[in-house]
DNA sequence: GGTTGACTTGACTGAACGGTCAAATATGGC
DNA sequence: GCCATATTTGACCGTTCAGTCAAGTCAACC
C-alpha cells in the first residue's frame, strides 16, 4: 500500500531547504517542522532522529535531483569534452540562478554538510563521501572516454578526475563564502590546462 | 599595561581546537570554557560573544600560525616551482601528521568554517573571506614571479591562482570527508598540467 | 593602606534544544 | 460497520544553550 500521507516528503525537502540555506548544526527539528508545516511527533513518526533524517534527505536530494542532473549533463549523446563544458555551464548557471532567487550563493549542499559534519555526525559524513564518489566518477568515466577517442592523453584518469572535482568543489565553497559566483566562472581556463584539451563553455554575462 | 591573565589566550586556543575538531555549530561557550579551565563571567569579561570569540580566535590562528607558516613555504629564497612543490609537501604532511596525532584528517579549518557560517554568520564569513584571499594572494604573487622567470607562461595569473586554490582546498576538504591524507596526494601532476610546468614535490610514503 | 581597575567566580535566567508519549483521528480492507 | 494500521496532535520532559550578574579576589600604583 503506497502512503497516504506527503507529510514525510514534505519533511524531506524541508530539511533539504534547511541545510543548504543554512548548516545541520542551526537547524532545529523546531524549523523544520515549521517549514514543512508538520507537528513534532508525526517527525518523529517518519523519522527515529534529527540525523536520520539528514541523512534520508541527502539520499533523496541526490536520487530526485543531483543524479539526473547529472545523467543529464553527463549523457552520452554529447562528445566527452562537450559533457565537461556542460558541467561547467550547469555549474555556473546554478549558482547565478541561486544568487539571483535567494540572494546567496548556496555552493553545493553535499560538501558544505560533509565539512561541518565529518567529524561529529559520521553517518551522515559516510552518505556524503558515498555521493561524492559517485559525483566523481562521472568525471573520471568521462576523462577515459576522451583518452580512448583520443581528446586528451590522461596517464592517471583517476587521480585527474580527484583534482578537477577538488577543483570544482572549491570553486562553489569559495563563491558561497564570497558570495560571488565568478569563481565558478574562470574554472574553464585551468580545467582546459589540466586535461590539456581547450574547453569553451558557454557562460551567459 | 600587559594583560596580567592568560585566560583570554587559552580562549583563543581552545576555541580554535574546537573549531577545527568540530565545527561551530557545535562547539558550546560551556566546552569552550571548560578546555580553556575558565568560567562562564570570564568569558563573557574577554569577549562579548561566542561569535566574537570564533573571529578573534580565526584571526588569531591566521597571524601567529598560518601567516608565518606560508611566509616560510612561500619564501623568496626558494625559486617560485619550488615554493609551489613545499606548498603540497606541507599540504599533504600536515594531513598525514593530524591523521597521526588526532587519528582525523581535519583539512583545513578556514574553509570548514567557512563553508558552515557563510549565511548564518556574516561576521565569521567576512574574516575567513578576507584570509582566504590572502592565502589566494601567495600563488598568485608566485605565479606572476615564474612567469617574470619564464618558467610558466600563465596569461591569467589571478584566475589561475583561483583555480589551483580551489583545486586544494578542495582537496582538503575531501580528505576530511573520507578521512584519507592521500586526497591531497595527488595533487602534484595537476597542479602541474594546470601551470604547465614540472612540480616533484617530496611526498613521505 | 587605600583606591582603582582588571580579573574571577558560580549561581542564575529564559529560551531553545532533541526527543517522548498517550490519546485522538483518519484511512483502507474486509 | 468494524477492525487494524497509519497518521496526527499537542502537551510534556530533562537537558543544554548563550548570556547575565552581583559579589568577590587580586595586583599594581599612589
Amino acid at each position: 500500500m503506497p502512503p497516504t500521507s506527503t507529510a514525510r516528503l514534505r519533511l524531506l525537502e524541508a530539511m533539504i531547504a534547511e541545510l543548504w540555506e543554512r548548516s545541520y548544526g542551526s537547524v532545529s527539528v523546531d524549523s523544520i517542522c515549521e517549514r514543512a508545516d508538520v507537528r513534532k511527533g508525526s517527525f518523529y513518526h517518519f523519522f527515529k532522529s534529527k540525523t536520520a533524517l539528514a541523512v534520508a534527505a541527502i539520499d533523496y536530494l541526490w536520487e530526485t535531483h543531483s543524479r539526473p542532473h547529472l545523467d543529464d549533463v553527463f549523457s552520452s549523446s554529447h562528445p566527452p569534452l562537450r559533457r565537461f563544458e556542460r558541467l561547467i555551464e550547469s555549474c555556473y548557471q546554478k549558482s547565478v540562478d541561486c544568487l539571483k532567487e535567494k540572494g546567496k550563493v548556496l555552493g553545493c549542499p553535499y560538501i558544505n554538510i560533509g565539512a561541518e559534519t565529518a567529524c561529529a555526525e559520521p553517518e551522515i559524513a559516510a552518505k556524503l563521501g558515498e555521493i561524492l564518489t559517485r559525483y566523481q566518477g562521472y568525471i573520471e568515466a568521462t576523462l577515459h572516454e576522451a583518452n580512448a577517442r583520443g581528446d586528451t592523453v590522461i596517464e592517471d584518469p583517476s587521480g585527474v578526475a580527484g583534482c578537477i572535482f577538488s577543483m570544482i568543489e572549491g570553486s562553489c565553497i569559495q563563491s558561497r563564502i564570497h558570495n560571488d559566483p565568478d569563481r565558478v566562472r574562470h574554472l574553464a581556463d585551468s580545467f582546459s590546462r589540466m586535461i590539456g584539451a581547450e574547453l569553451h563553455p558557454n557562460l551567459p554575462r
